[in-house]
DNA sequence: GCGTTAAATGTAAGCGCTTACATTTTTTCA
DNA sequence: TGAAAAAATGTAAGCGCTTACATTTAACGC
């Protein structure tokens, strides 16, 4: 209704010109470029001039200029903006999903980190489906994103062909391999698990079971339960005995995952969890099932966000250095769209964090 | 370096025409309008229609136009679209953090619905500092949102005077007052706190304290602590002796709130707080400092966030329909958009989910 | 004081779309 | 069958900016 009338009323263009009215806004509600430009008496080139370079502007019209813009309240329209300069100062990122926290302390230090160099950051999800990343690449930069962040390196080839044809910088997170050419700043999923797994079995466990993200199309996910394999062929764990249950990351969805696995015959003394979220709904199971965490059965997390704290007993979990991550991965953004060099890349580190959900196996 | 490049590659205009090229590119990079529109053999208004208005064009020409479309990932430039049609299908929604998962359910649900409706969500935060609400409500126009969500009635009068001024339509949400003007999908936050703390009071309860976020800019936890005044003074309880600590929203804030409050002369026996985040910490810091809950002091939360059945005890709490909210805002947004008469409005009930950290005083 | 150079500002051509209006093609029906 | 109406398509004018290039103004050196 209001934006209907919006359209009514712009007819100004049709009505006498009165360039030297003081009404300072144009037809369309907003304040133009022009409108400044008017109500300082420059050209529109030194308005945007004041706004981009200041310093190819003298003070005094600078300083006219910029007292006309904060007195109208005029903002640059961001369309015209990109679509002028083929730049618009806005990174894009897609992530996997937005339905946990697992990303959010990571995003709030990448686009923390992002702000402080003057950009913004857009957010996009794929429900960690392909064929939806592609989807929001092209909207990302349909959008006018400068540059890209993706999680983990596995997704269609298109999405890298696309990139690279319009010579769009982008930094895989979340993810580290060895000798990957894609600019990657994270951690080695596998390397981390398998720290963590190895522990567990030097504490005597024998008898795993793993609960995990779908591996199909999530390389993270995959490269923790590889991480695990590893550790029990160290130990010399048969690892077809490892039952590994597929879950997207829900609290629920770990439970039922729990549920499932000590209802089975030779019941696991521990669980790893390709997340937090998961380990807690474990735990939640564990309990409501009349277990004891970790007297009977041992849970154990990944990532260590806040909630790992929260539940009661607390998860020994890997702790992420999410914040890291996002500042790193935003400054090498920023470095690749300035084209300063970067140096070599190096994986992040993870740690172990011992709280009390994982004890020795039951005997 | 990539991008400047781009402006000398720019130079197909001065190519010798080659209509008949099968080269699908435009120089920029992306393909455009034009491109789509010479590959098919069409005008670019044609190409436009059949992705804007689908059934203005023959279905020949318009199978033809789509397939090359498709053929080479052709993805309308937003920018270029936003400034011709003055019009972006998007909504923007100013919140007052990000940190903590208060907002995420009601902003999932909102999303979803204006997805289903064709919007795209643009999410802002004002970190409850009035003049960056301002600030992003400007850059959220700037961006081209056809209209906004916000959350609260009380703001700087020169935000509701622009949007006036635009003729952008928004509605108001998390807040609900009766014979309030602007349009509000939203429940009646000191009502619902009042009845909680009646139950509370009921439940013998006469030494209160409540452990609220800042409430100088912000109506909602005003509105939070008014309500448990109401109740007090129902009961016969002077407010005076009622002690409010103002934090922001974390978890650790409401456990060092928590920690005032019972090292104080004259301990609650029960703990109010304006939200579960606060409620979590007030529960761990009782924890630690050795208190049984609800045996030493019962807690209370509000809002329902999933962490409030991960803590133990769980959170007898006010469960807020977010989900619902969130929902009916982005309705209400869309009826506005289209000009659909909006029927007359009415709260949305929250109830009071009993779980345990509520219980008699100790005696 | 004046030519020269540098700094400041202005002019205007797009950026990639949508859409009012003009033109062409197809359909309808006497 | 052909004129009128309807449908399909094309033409081109911007939308509000940035920036290459042109012009004007200020600063400088002798």
């Amino acid at each position: 209704m209001r934006s209907r009338l919006a359209f009514y009323w712009r007819t100004s263009k049709t009505l006498p010109k009165q360039t030297t009215s003081q009404r300072p806004k144009s037809s369309s509600g907003s304040p133009t470029l022009e409108d400044v430009a008017r109500l300082a008496g420059v050209s529109t080139a030194t308005v945007s001039r004041c706004l981009n370079s200041p310093d190819r502007v003298v003070e005094r019209t600078r300083n006219r200029v910029l007292q006309v813009v904060h007195d109208i309240g005029y903002a640059p329209n961001f369309g015209a903006r990109a679509l002028a300069a083929r730049r618009t100062n806005t990174v894009g990122v897609v992530i996997p999903t937005m339905e946990n926290a697992i990303f959010a302390r990571g995003l709030q230090a990448f686009q923390e980190e992002l702000g402080r160099h003057g950009f913004t950051l857009l957010v996009a999800s794929s429900s960690y489906q392909p064929e939806l990343e592609m989807l929001q690449v092209r909207t990302l930069l349909a959008r006018g994103a400068d540059a890209l962040m993706l999680i983990g390196f596995e997704r269609q080839q298109e999405v890298y062909d696309i990139l690279d044809r319009r010579g769009v910088p982008y930094v895989i997170s979340w993810a580290y391999h060895e000798g990957q050419e894609a600019p990657a700043i994270g951690f080695d999923n596998r390397l981390a698990m398998a720290e963590l797994a190895r522990h567990v079995t030097g504490l005597g466990h024998r008898r795993l079971a793993v609960i995990s993200a779908p591996q199909a199309e999530n390389d993270r996910a995959r490269d923790r339960v590889l991480g695990v394999m590893d550790a029990c062929r160290e130990a010399g764990i048969n690892t077809d005995g490892v039952t590994v249950i597929e879950t997207p990351y829900a609290i629920e969805n770990g439970a039922a995952a729990m549920e499932r696995l000590m209802s089975g015959a030779s019941r696991p003394t521990a669980v790893l969890c390709g997340n937090d979220v998961l380990a807690v709904g474990a735990v939640r199971a564990a309990t409501r099932l009349g277990l004891r965490v970790p007297g009977d059965v041992s849970i154990t997390g990944f990532d260590d966000i806040e909630i790992a704290q929260i539940i009661e007993p607390p998860l020994t979990t890997i702790h992420v250095p999410h914040r890291q991550m996002g500042r790193q991965a935003a400054q090498m953004i920023v470095s690749l769209l300035h084209g300063t060099p970067v140096g070599p890349l190096r994986p992040l580190d993870t740690h172990i964090v011992h709280r009390t959900s994982l004890g020795p196996p039951h005997t």
